[in-house]
DNA sequence: TTTAGGG
DNA sequence: CCCTAAA
């Protein structure tokens, strides 16, 4: 059987130790390491889980061992605790007998270091602290063990031969400051004089507990470090004089080398004292579909400093959002959307940081977020429908279903329209517009105008005056779903300006129906324009026509004196 | 909810 | 057609 240590990647033995210990007896090869504590806390915190009666029993053999384990990875650990690496020159074993016994209670201790404790916290402070410690190949003298003062901010871990007599025990001496040996030589000088059995009893009165370590060298300084921490105490953690090597050390000020000594400590304190350190709660940014939500958390808490990405315009949104579009995942388009970032028709998307009103988002609470719709799921459209006129909602939801019932007609069920049979004829020329546009889906419906309802709204025009567009809505286009009151105050206000463009310019208004766009009969435009002054649309729009009117009048007087002449017709037209 | 108006 | 402010 191999000892543990030699798969340990750290080599804690020279080579020549390891031959021939394992010429030896490879089994009984042990090691202890100790721990020097930088600071009195860190000592307690120790002491105290030592003190634990259901570690009581392992706390003579293991613990130091335990305690550099634990820092390694958990293969190392199991083989560790595997090797029963701890035996005192004096009696080797004692160990092994308490091992099969101790078995259980150890797994228990070191899963009490782990227990309820972050795993990921725990390896961080076991790296910090193995990153720390420098291992030294040679195998140190006995003056190095107490001269050595490693302050270089490191752990300096040091392998000696506690006896070189009784060379199949090692003892490793982990320290993490020169603090004990090159100040205290009175207390040192005091424990050389000691015999072994004396230092074993002193240190457990010391210490308030059993230890099965009669190591001398290993009792003289955990003894002496004991003392150096009451002192440190009373220092308020400033190092003692002696212990910083030459530079001076004032006061509570803690040179840096020190620091990472502190740094260790800590590491060890927070493992025995089962504390988790408070840890660095990181943001992390989320899809951009829950963006928003956290836009808007950020906004409210006005505090949370988020990682807004650079790009949030349209263009990224189209590219990395393609599957959040509303009427591909049934995702609510308007949610995504806050300003629109770009005019025109079809999909827009929105800048950053801009507000999304109740309005746009219709009656339901979608302030912020996104709908998630499962897919293949039918939305009921009459949730949310309003007097035959769909909300933008309503529209995704309707494209969204579309998609899954593709053989499903356009216009909704129509059970709930009263007449249908009054504009079958208008519905029939209806030409879609945006077919060769590309995927428009989120656009209502896309249907031109047919010249039918281009009458009927005139019709209703002339019969209620421009503005009550519900009521021509009510009149005229009952059936028509399509056409919302909103549509035919935009339908009106398109051919007043058509009609007065004709005035403009009639060269672009034939090449204009050049290419098929204006299909509206002269006589229409004409009774549009008669219309126009009968019912002044709005002070600012008769502002903005007016100039092209009178301009148009004056240069053109045939369609002037038309105009008079239509005004005339315009009473006794009755539609 | 409807209307006006900007886009 | 979409969106929003205002009524």
């Amino acid at each position: 059987m191999q000892t543990s240590m030699d798969s340990f990647q750290y080599n804690w033995k020279t080579p020549n130790e390891s031959a021939k210990s394992s010429q030896r007896e490879p089994e009984q090869v042990v090691s202890a390491a100790s721990i020097y504590f930088a600071s009195e806390e860190e000592a307690i915190g120790v002491e105290q889980l030592f003190a634990e009666p259901e570690y009581g029993d392992i706390v003579d053999t293991l613990l130091d061992f335990n305690t550099c384990a634990f820092s390694l990875p958990e293969s190392y650990i199991k083989e560790f605790s595997a090797s029963e690496s701890v035996v005192t020159n004096s009696d080797c074993d004692a160990v092994q007998r308490g091992l099969s016994e101790e078995d259980k209670t150890r797994e228990k201790f070191l899963d009490g270091l782990s227990n309820g404790y972050d795993e990921n916290h725990c390896s961080i402070s076991c790296e910090d602290y193995l990153l720390d410690i420098v291992l030294e190949e040679e195998t140190p003298t006995l003056d190095d063990v107490t001269r050595d003062v490693s302050c270089i901010g490191n752990v300096h871990l040091e392998k000696k031969l506690a006896d070189s007599e009784q060379g199949n025990c090692d003892v490793h001496v982990l320290k993490l400051s020169d603090a004990s040996t090159s100040s205290d030589h009175d207390a040192l000088d005091k424990f050389e004089d000691m015999s072994t059995d004396k230092l074993l009893e002193v240190f457990r009165k010391m210490f308030g507990h059993q230890t099965s370590v009669a190591d001398k060298q290993w009792l003289e300084s955990h003894m002496i470090f004991g003392l150096e921490n009451q002192e440190m105490s009373d220092k308020n953690y400033s190092f003692p004089k002696s212990s910083l090597d030459s530079s001076e050390n004032q006061g509570v000020k803690v040179p840096p080398a020190c620091q990472n000594l502190l740094t260790v400590s800590t590491a060890f304190a927070s493992i025995f004292n089962f504390r988790t350190k408070p840890r660095v709660q990181h943001v992390k940014r989320r899809e951009h579909i829950q963006w928003n939500s956290f836009k808007c958390l950020s906004s409210a808490a006005g505090e949370i400093q988020l990682d807004f990405p650079d790009k949030w315009d349209s263009k990224e949104l189209a590219k990395e959002n393609v599957k959040c579009d509303g009427t591909k995942l049934g995702i609510s388009e308007q949610n995504l959307k806050c300003k629109p970032s770009r005019g025109g028709f079809g999909r827009r998307y929105y800048h950053r940081g801009a507000k999304v009103s109740s309005q746009g988002l219709g009656k339901r609470n979608f302030q912020v977020g996104c709908i998630q719709i499962p897919p293949g799921l039918p939305i009921e459209e009459r949730l949310i429908r309003r007097e035959g006129h769909l909300s933008k909602d309503c529209r995704a939801i309707r494209a969204y279903n579309s998609n899954i019932h593709s053989a499903e007609a356009q216009d909704d069920p129509s059970g709930t329209l009263s007449d249908q049979s009054s504009d079958n004829s208008s519905e029939d020329d209806w030409t879609i517009g945006s077919e060769t546009r590309g995927t428009n889906q989120d656009r209502k419906h896309n249907k031109y105008w047919s010249t039918t309802e281009v009458l009927k709204l005139v019709e209703g025009v002339s019969k209620y005056g421009v503005g009550r567009w519900s009521d021509i809505k009510r009149m005229f286009f009952q059936s028509s779903v399509h056409r919302s009151p909103a549509d035919l105050k935009d339908k009106w206000r398109n051919l007043l300006r058509a009609s007065c463009r004709r005035l403009q310019s009639r060269r672009g208004v034939d090449a204009k129906k050049k290419h098929g766009v204006s299909r509206i009969p002269h006589e229409v435009l004409n009774r549009v324009r008669e219309l126009a002054v009968i019912y002044p649309y709005s002070r600012k729009h008769r502002t903005r026509i007016s100039p092209t009117a009178s301009l148009a009048s004056s240069s053109n007087v045939e369609s002037d004196s038309q105009l008079s002449m239509n005004e005339q017709n315009t009473l006794n037209l009755t539609y």
